[in-house]
DNA sequence: CCCGCTGGTTCCCCACGCGGGAACAGGTTT
DNA sequence: AAACCTGTTCCCGCGTGGGGAACCAGCGGG
């Protein structure tokens, strides 16, 4: 209607679109009302009202007065999302159980549209903040778990992958290319667990293991913290040992759904 | 284009509540493909298909081979969503607590489109297990938390929302007359707590009180338990303590949003 | 008090996007 | 190799969804 400029990315539909993208600023702010939705989004008051009208006919929405925001059905989808992976509750004893013993930052990521979503997160006693949080996403290339979820996924599908990423450096350590995320792909293949030294986050490293179910990577396993803890030894040896644990206690339990 | 038959409560749009159907669809099984949706729904293979497209490109959808199942990116959703309500921390130490120390269910639910949703849910050592989780939804009628939270609604709100209701029997003990629900409302409002007496589940109690800042109610918390263990005395003794002490709590640390 | 402003809601029209059917492509089974 | 599965693509016609403007309701200030 708007868009013919737009074309053959196969089809795709338009008001779906806009509702999802109502959707998304009702979530980025906490709520909202039309004619600021319609300025924002850049759609008619009308053609925005509908949606609204739409959404909360369908109950994804409540109005409070002259506002509009998310309903906690959402959380029930949540809820159903989560039941679906692998064993959600073994995932979640034992990324607890690591951030407890490390006293770090433990958490487990799957990939999703060639990023890494994290599934589950756990704070140890010193556990410094990250901004990462449960449904997040963060670039495959730059985060110990996106690298080793990676490393074990079909190859076609890292081609696939990989030849659909962006690189942008976060810090001066950041993998920016292909050629140098094949080699740690390589690396990570034969030591088994992968590193992230600051490619992240300046100051933060972290070490992941790879969950895997019958030869296929279900995700990983990671524990972050700052450099002065993660040190160049522990963070070849004892690190390694503890998330690779984590990592088999959550393959002999999982069973793969 | 398949429904002249329908017609004028406002504007909905059709499109949109294809793709919800597809979402609901995909929740409730854990992912399908095409054709399964196409005859669930009752839709062409084709419409499914530009839709489950429309949703992978949104991220809201992860293709699997020939599955389509959602994204963690609902996961994320969900962590907004709960963000945007009061203070959700207070809600889930202090339900927490309650079911700590009475050693049965507790749970904080508010309203939305008539009925009870509930936020947070804590299991004490003891608790029976009911069906009900976070995300879920009852009727505002048949819970303790819905005819408590329903009970400091503003009037035209709750006039609204009767008048909307079906009422169902789930027990013999259920309300099933507006009359009846207008009577129970004003006993609440007397006595400040709200009771469920085997009305939704049978041998099942439950005691809620409402949680209000500054004369808005915003939701309730509720403890159940088995008629053996809730007794016709602690039901109207002990019991309400537990609750409005909890109730208490959180509107105190809740600094309104 | 009224008038201008805010916001939400409704109405209607028109073009174009969307739903459907059928044809196509791959893979697996017989 | 033919019959059947899938998922995917193509195309067409119609009804629907997006937009603009008119319409309300509430508010505040001149």
């Amino acid at each position: 209607m708007t868009q013919p400029p737009e074309s053959r990315p196969g089809r795709t539909i338009r008001s779906v679109e806009i509702a999802f993208s109502i959707i998304d600023a009702l979530e980025r702010r906490d709520g909202a009302g039309v004619t600021e939705l319609a300025d924002r989004l850049d759609h008619s008051k009308s053609t925005i009202h509908s949606h609204l009208r739409t959404l909360e006919e369908l109950e994804y929405v409540v109005r409070k007065g002259d506002e509009y925001r998310l309903s906690l059905q959402i959380l029930g989808m949540a809820e159903h999302v989560r039941d679906q992976v692998g064993n959600y509750d073994v995932i979640e004893e034992e990324v607890d159980a690591l951030a407890d013993e490390t006293g770090e930052i433990a958490q487990f990521g799957i990939e999703e549209h060639g990023q890494v979503t994290y599934l589950h997160k756990a704070s140890g006693e010193q556990a410094v903040e990250t901004a990462s949080s449960v449904g997040a996403q963060q670039p495959i290339y730059a985060t110990a778990l996106g690298k080793t979820i990676l490393t074990f996924l079909p190859p076609e599908r890292i081609d696939e992958i990989v030849s659909a990423t962006e690189f942008v450096a976060h810090t001066s350590h950041t993998i920016t290319s292909p050629e140098k995320l094949y080699d740690e792909i390589e690396t990570i293949a034969e030591r088994g667990y992968g590193i992230d030294d600051e490619e992240n986050i300046a100051g933060l490293r972290c070490v992941a293991a790879p969950v895997k179910s019958e030869s296929e990577i279900l995700g990983a396993v990671s524990i972050s913290g700052p450099k002065s803890r993660f040190t160049d030894d522990r963070i070849h040896d004892e690190l390694p040992e503890f998330v690779t644990r984590a990592a088999n206690v959550i393959e002999l339990n999982t069973k793969f759904s």
